[in-house]
RNA sequence: GCGGGCGUAGCUCAGUGGUAGAGCGUCACGUUGCCAACGUGAAUGUCGUGAGUUCAAAUCUCAUCGCCCGCUCCA
């Protein structure tokens, strides 16, 4: 069996092979932030492709989607990003450890709301005035705390070069709401029909007030979410359904199954959105072996569609309020909202309705690093150690590696050929320099599944050597039955 | 944000006040016919950054940036 993988040997891993870069790095780096190196970058458009494969393509009643990251501000204010999307911390002044001001107790009553949603900044201001009886949960000190301060969740920009009359805007901090605002402009011109969902993968911005471990959280992420459409009764049934084929996802593409597993939320750790919530978890090997969540699935009910609708109504108050989403109440749901703008006309049973919303929503960088670590393997080969990446072959940042046994003989001459033909169809990788040995092993760290060697025989039968990652075993493949055999060995 | 640890070559690390090192890796040439072979040669450092102390700082002090671990936090 493996052994136990620090997330230093990954980490170096990466940087020595050319998976993930420290952002900025010849400036001292910046926090949280990270680069995808020549085979980092391949690895992770190969999750994304598997993704996009599973979710989307291989799929009859899911379309994609590809929204802008700046968005008009009312969609934040509709979805409650702007006024919720927020948290009041205070210090403690003997320990100056930070809490979240819902989340402090009383000293008598001893009563808190253990987990709760987030909510609008002022009702919070007002709320928490007075701390003077909350109790510290850190050091136990009574009322030290320092004035409550909230946390702006949302990254801000400007839009428009001129500062006088530029607006304020932000970066999205989920996809989801591209694809909300968009499920008109989808229902109008493609012709579906609901069941169906709207996909979409892209960078998404959260000013976290910690991050951590490597790529696991940062403040810029890559999403990919799917919003999945039914009718209101229906929504248990897809719930389970997407589930089930989000978990299989990880296992189909290698991930061990004793490292993953389903956490259910519980009913007061529910977002105000959700009617419930799933998390795919991994093993991770930081922390303390904790298990951390790749992918959260939820039932998201009506809320967004009815949100955006309301949203939808506030737009005067836009304009008549300057562009100050403060100042902007968001206005009351429209009695008959049930047939609203962004309600679905259902053509069999002649009714409108706003579609409950079933959403996986997965992170490609964590499920990137999770690929990784699980595919992390070190074992004793001849009393030499061997590091190897045992990707599955969709993800694997090179799928074929071409060499020449011996730089003479018109084996490089042969091998580039090879190599020049297959790079069509695969990630090829040539190398003509040094042992071969060294060059399987090399490719071996990078996790390249089959490395073929032209070598004294293949001038007198078109035969080249066809050599296996995991077992290291070696089998003679015609050249003519190369690309067949490759295919479908990688099953591409 | 708090506490602890750390930051020296691409990687792992040694160097505790006196001209910057090792192993691995990388590159070149030769050799080599299947699993990190061998020989010869070579390149590579803002010692994270900035200030201070000192005749002299990788080394001591302060600040700052970054990483890891533990808290806290994570609609």
């Amino acid at each position: 069996m493996a052994k136990i993988t620090k997330l230093d040997d990954i980490v170096s891993l990466c940087k020595r092979r050319g998976f993930i870069f420290q952002s900025s790095e010849i400036y001292g780096g910046l926090a949280s932030c990270y680069d995808y190196g020549p085979l980092g970058v391949e690895l992770k458009s190969n999750v994304r492709s598997a993704w996009w494969k599973a979710v989307v393509k291989m799929r009859d009643d899911v379309v994609g989607l590809d929204c802008s990251i700046l968005m008009h501000p009312m969609v934040w204010k509709a979805s409650g990003h702007t006024d919720q999307f927020a948290d009041l911390v205070a210090e403690c002044k003997k320990c100056n450890t930070r809490t979240r001001v819902d989340h402090l107790k009383e000293k008598v009553a001893e009563q808190a709301e253990e987990h709760t949603e987030h909510i609008a900044i002022d009702a919070a201001l007002a709320k928490a005035q007075d701390l003077s009886n909350k109790v510290c949960p850190n050091c136990g000190t009574v009322g030290q705390f320092t004035e409550p301060m909230p946390f702006k969740l949302m990254f801000e920009t400007r839009m428009g070069a001129n500062v006088d009359d530029s607006m304020t805007l932000y970066l999205r901090p989920e996809t989801a709401q591209g694809i909300f605002a968009n499920f008109r402009n989808v229902l109008d011109t493609t012709r579906v029909k609901i069941p169906f969902g709207i996909a979409q993968i892209g960078k998404s911005f959260r000013n976290e007030v910690t991050t951590k471990a490597f790529i696991f959280r940062t403040r810029e992420f890559e999403q990919a979410e799917l919003e999945f459409f039914c009718e209101p009764g229906t929504d248990d049934h897809w719930y389970e359904h997407w589930k089930e084929a989000r978990f299989n996802w990880y296992t189909d593409l290698g991930l061990k199954k004793e490292n993953l597993r389903f956490r259910v939320h519980d009913a007061d750790e529910l977002a105000h959105y959700a009617k419930a919530c799933v998390d795919v978890e991994y093993r991770f090997p930081f922390g303390s072996g904790d298990w951390q969540e790749l992918e959260g699935i939820a039932n998201r009910t009506d809320f967004d569609l009815r949100q955006h609708q309301r949203g939808m109504r506030t737009l005067n108050k836009w304009f008549e309020n300057d562009r100050n989403l403060t100042k902007i109440e968001l206005a009351e749901e429209a009695e008959n909202y049930q047939s609203g703008p962004l309600s679905y006309f259902d053509d069999e049973q002649k009714k409108r309705y706003i579609p409950y919303v079933i959403e996986p929503s997965a992170g490609i960088d964590r499920s990137a690093l999770a690929f990784l670590v699980d595919a992390y393997d070190e074992e004793e080969v001849r009393g030499e150690k061997r590091n190897l990446l045992r990707f599955h072959p969709a993800l694997a940042p090179v799928k074929v590696a071409v060499f020449p046994l011996v730089k003479k003989d018109g084996m490089p001459e042969i091998a580039q050929n090879i190599y020049n033909d297959l790079k069509k169809y695969f990630t090829c990788f040539y190398d003509q320099k040094g042992a071969v040995g060294r060059r399987y092993r090399r490719q071996d760290e990078a996790g390249t599944p089959f490395c073929l060697t032209v070598d004294g025989q293949t001038k007198e039968d078109n035969t080249v050597t066809v050599r296996e990652r995991d077992s290291m075993e070696q089998v003679r493949i015609s050249t003519d039955q190369l690309l067949s055999h490759l295919r479908e060995k990688l099953d591409m």
